[in-house]
Formats: C-alpha cells, sequence, structure tokens
DNA sequence: GCTGGCTTTGCAACCGGTTGCAAAAATCAC
DNA sequence: GTGATTTTTGCAACCGGTTGCAAAGCCAGC
C-alpha cells in the first residue's frame, strides 16, 4: 500500500542508503544520485516513514503534552500557543488529557511506550511529584506553570505566584481599601498556596489593612460564584484578590447580582489575563500572566534537555504585570 | 538505556518470540512461560515499544487531531472530549494546530509520515475538501462539526445548520418579533451559510417577518462587537439569530454598551452553548450543540473506518435544542 | 599514466518489535 | 505405552528505515 524506500531505491535505480540518505541532511550524496532519487520519489510520492526512521536514530520528534486544566479558558490560548510552537520547531504534541486520572505511573508508562522525546506538564494544579515521575524515568520534562522551589528537580517555568500575591496586596492598598481579602483556587493547588501566601505577607506589613482569606473549591466560575455568594451573606471586604480569572468571573456575577456596584461596592483583582477578561462586558481588572513567553521558554527548555539530558533543572519565572480595566476602583 | 524485548527474553530464559506473545492478547503462551516473562518485565520495568511493533502491525493507535478553531472556548470542550474519549478507547491524538497554515497538503504529509491510523478534522470553517484530502490519500479520516452534502466523500458528523437557522427563525417568530436579523460569521464559513439559508428560507413564509442579514468578519467576541456597533447606528432588528455564541456574546456586550436592554429593547439568540453561555453574567439563550454526542460518533466511526476502510462516507446528523436563558423575551 | 586524498556508494547489520512455519512438547484416546 | 492431535515454542524473515565500514569512483598533481 504505502510506498517505501525500498520502492524509491528500485526505481531511482539505487540502493536504499542512497534514498535514505538524500533524505538525511548532511548526508554525503552527489548532485546526480539525489536528482534521481528526487525524481523517483516525487514521482511515487513517497515521504519517510518517521516513525520507522526514530527505530534507529532514536528520535521520534514526538512532544507528550499533558495537562488537566481542560475547563479554564485560559488553557486554550495555553493549547494554541504549544502546538503552534512545536511544530514551528518540527515537534509534535501528543495530548494526554488527564482530568480523570492522576496516577502519573500511567501517563509515564503510556508515553515511554510511544517514546517520546519529551515530556511538557502544563498545569499549576499538578503538585511536582507529577513531573518528577518523568524525570526519574528518564524523560525529559518540563513543568509549565508550576511551582518553583529553591533545588529544583525538574525545569520549572511560569510566574512568581508570591509575587504575584504581593503585587495584588500592594496594588489594593495603594487603592486605598482597607478591608481587603484573598479568594483562593482549590487550597491544595500549590499556585494557590502561594498567592495566599504572598498577598498574606505583603499586607503584614500594613497592619490598618484587615485581611481575610476563603478559598474557592476549584478554578471554575461556580465555585467562585458559589464563595462568593457566601461571603457576601456577612459583611464582605472592599476588594477581593481572585485565584485566578473564571473564579474572579464568577465572583463578579454574585456581586452584580447581589445588586452591589464594581468597582464602586467591592473591587476585584484576578490573575491571568485570559482572553475573556478583557471582552468589555467582563472587563476585568487582571494580573497578566505572559503565557506566550512561559510557553516559548518550556518548548526551548524541553529542547535544550533532550539535546544535553544531563542539563541542569532549571527555573524561569517570568514577570507579571496589572492589566488595568474596571473592576478596581482607580488609585487615588 | 531502554528496557528491550531481548533483555526480557534474556532474562527469562525464553525467545524473544515468547515475550513478544505473553504481550500480545490472543496469542498463545503457557501459563508457565507467561509468569517467567511477566516476572521478568516486571523486574526490567519492561514495557513495550509501541512504536516498534507499529511497523509490523500496520497500526500506531495514532489518531490525528485536526482544528484552526484555537480561539473559541467550545472547543476546549471538544478537545477535552475528544482526548479523553480517544484515550478512553486506547487511542492517541496527535494534534495538529491549523491556524496559520490553511495547505492540506503539508498536513497530510506530515501526518502520513507518523502512519496515524485515522485523522480526525474538527472544523465548522474549513471546506470539505480538507478533510476530503486525507480520503483521498488513503486516511480514514471524519469530519466533525462539518457540512453535511448529499452525496459526501468523507464521513461528517454534526448538526444540521439549516435545520438550526430554521429553528431560531421560528423560535423569533413565535416570541412575537416582527423586525429579524441574521449576524452571521465569516461569509466563507459553510456553517453561516447553511445557517443564513435555513434561518431566511423559514422566514420566507412568514412576510410579515421583517428579515435583514449581515456578517460578521470572523467568529469572535470582536467581529461580533463590531458589527452590532454597526448596526445599532442604523434601525436595528427587535432580535438577532448570531452565528455562534462568541459572537453572541460580542453583540450583547455593544448592545448593552448602547445602554439598551436585553432582552428589553434587543433579543439575541446564540448557536453552540458552551461553557460561558451559561455563566449567570452571560447568561445567553442558545441553540445547544451536543458536542459529546457528535465527538463519540466521529471517534466511533473513525475506528469503524480504520477497521474497514471500505466503508461508505457517512452523515450522522445529530438534533440540537434550545437552551433558554435571559437574551430572549418568553413566549407571548 | 600513476599515486594519493577525498567523496560517493552499496553491503550488511541493526533498531525493537511481530509472525508464518515447522519442530518440540504436551495432551488425548485407546 | 502408542499414535494422533493439539498446543507451545523457537527460528528466521520481515516491517521501514539508518549507519559504520570498506570498496569504488573521482579529481588533482606530477
Amino acid at each position: 500500500m504505502a510506498v517505501t524506500l525500498k520502492d524509491v531505491a528500485a526505481r531511482a535505480g539505487v540502493s536504499r542508503s542512497a534514498v535514505s540518505r538524500t533524505f538525511t541532511v548532511g548526508a554525503s550524496v552527489s548532485g546526480k544520485t539525489r536528482a534521481k532519487v528526487e525524481k523517483a520519489a516525487a514521482e511515487l510520492g513517497y515521504s519517510p516513514n518517521a516513525l520507522a526512521s526514530s527505530l534507529t536514530t532514536g528520535r521520534t520528534k514526538l512532544i507528550g503534552l499533558i495537562s488537566n486544566n481542560f475547563h479554564n479558558p485560559l488553557f486554550l490560548e495555553v493549547f494554541d500557543l504549544f502546538t503552534a510552537g512545536l511544530q514551528d520547531r518540527g515537534l509534535r504534541p501528543l495530548l494526554v488529557n488527564l482530568s480523570d486520572e492522576t496516577d502519573p505511573a500511567n501517563s509515564v508508562r503510556m508515553l515511554r511506550q510511544y517514546s517520546v522525546d519529551g515530556v511538557i506538564v502544563a498545569s499549576s494544579t499538578l503538585p511536582p511529584s507529577f513531573a518528577e515521575a518523568f524525570r526519574t524515568a528518564g524523560v525529559p520534562v518540563v513543568h509549565s506553570f508550576g511551582r518553583s522551589t529553591t533545588m529544583p528537580y525538574v525545569h520549572v517555568v511560569g510566574i512568581d505566584n508570591i509575587a504575584c500575591g504581593r503585587m495584588a496586596a500592594e496594588t489594593l492598598v495603594q487603592r486605598g481599601y482597607t478591608r481587603v481579602a484573598f479568594l483562593g483556587g482549590p487550597q491544595q493547588a500549590t499556585s494557590t498556596q502561594d498567592r495566599a501566601q504572598g498577598f498574606l505577607s505583603a499586607l503584614a506589613e500594613h497592619p490598618d489593612v484587615a485581611t481575610t482569606v476563603s478559598y474557592a473549591n476549584a478554578y471554575t466560575f461556580d465555585a467562585g460564584r458559589a464563595e462568593m455568594e457566601r461571603l457576601l451573606k456577612a459583611r464582605p471586604a472592599e476588594a477581593y484578590f481572585c485565584g485566578d480569572d473564571v473564579l474572579s468571573v464568577g465572583a463578579l456575577s454574585a456581586v452584580q447580582d447581589a445588586g452591589l456596584q464594581v468597582p464602586g461596592d467591592i473591587g476585584l483583582i484576578g490573575l491571568n489575563d485570559m482572553e475573556i477578561a478583557g471582552w468589555q462586558n467582563i472587563d476585568l481588572t487582571t494580573i497578566r500572566q505572559p503565557i506566550a513567553e512561559i510557553i516559548d521558554a518550556s518548548i526551548d527548555l524541553v529542547i535544550g534537555t533532550i539535546e544535553a539530558p544531563d542539563r541542569h533543572p532549571e527555573i524561569r519565572q517570568f514577570p507579571c504585570r496589572i492589566v488595568e480595566r474596571g473592576t478596581l476602583r482607580p488609585r487615588l
């Protein structure tokens, strides 16, 4: 059915090696045979079998892209950038949806069966141990949007969540809010833990500002809305730093439905700057996470590690910045 | 580095075939050797190389998942369901982002290099010819969310866009609107063409209802908003059927910003029922597209075609239904 | 025309598996 | 225990490529 190396060799009247060589860059072939081979290949519609060649070269150009965030609109942008970025570099993403299953062993095994050259774990909620399982199995791996530890065992690319928490706190203080709160995502998510820590530690320097903390049980609209509804029953804070943008939008809708004004009665600041945050009927003030840079760096790191497997684990953190929109009152 | 069949065979004291057989279901192995092999495999941490075996079996269990919709939140749900559904059936999605490149030849070549067992084209904007290129190349293919023609050349799974247009029209008439409009997506998208056709043909039976048509230049928030802003400058219709949900939300935001009430002054009905449409601060009345069914059917069809390549091209259409929310006034 | 150096070519082994076939082993019937 | 039948096993060839190596081809210089 499919046309192979042998067919082309026969047609071109050369050896199989000659054909193989014309399709490997940097191999030694004379102009004459190359021409013959290319002609035959074109006539037969031949294109080399990437999988077969991977057997000997040890490279499949397949990259496992693992995520458990299939409900956060930000991740559509993430997938867009990852797939486009990998393609541009001649790599192919093998997508793994981890939503249900949480056992890393399974994913490790499966991705090794397909001998992926490397793995990118794109998640802010998976524990570091997940990505580490790949390293242990000898697969180059980078954890994107992960938590940075001081002694990383794998590459981690992302933002400084503690600094973001601090940035949110300082922004709220600057805007003159005196009763502020953190509305986090699930408490076991490292991203939420770090954001809370940064937020609280910055506010510790402002004893005049009252601070509270609570957690939604997921990074979802419904969870954010439910938690905010709960908060509104008692005396709410003047401004909330929400764990992420979807959560913020959920909270926003609860506030509006309660008949309160944003940012007049209650201020909100999110984190991520997903596309939707800029939609004029959402118009969420938020902290922008530079996902394009994070993804670029992640791809570069995974490629670098494929080429030099013993490369030392690296942390790459990208600065975030506030995107001013309509859910926080202006600077005093 | 990696442990292979040979290593296991040596350790278990059997031939390579014996090892291969214990890992192929339905092969003839005695309980005794199977035990020996499994023990050795476990000790060595062996798992078979799927790519190597694909060489002889001709099956990679790789499915190309091609899309150009990386900016429509609906497609995050689509990717979620596709990846999960494929995984459940032991298949792996090789994701292809077609956003920039539009030449099918390239994708065909690339996916053949990776000898995918089949291809799913998930897009409502790509022309039928795109999916057909795979069929011509001998690759099992199904076009999900595609246009159904009477004489299909490939499997097409989706909804009846003409019927949806008609459903929208009839709904608007039932609600007592007398000046209605279609606000389509890009005019060259087959989905928009069909929805317009259904909408207009149904309204042709209601000569008392004034009907207009216009098109946004993309299925995006900004395009929907821009087009609605333009429409609001003249005397707008009483109700709009928008090409899809993102477009609707864009239009919605324009209407609200103009100080008009929805559904009081202007009614809106979308199509898709993406998750966000149900968010309480969007609360979009829309026509629900049963994506889970569509995706399930797509996967079944692609598997069926892998098993029986000469299978006749099939059309599978799933019924849509109205999801009542807050952007259309109630039935009179 | 011959020698030496460099390039090109084909052979054959190999990558990690699968599988048809025939021999060996186990099972069965008597 | 014997012969016939069935099951299990290993050999060897193959899937579609790559690559080290040595032979062949080429060209320059003398």
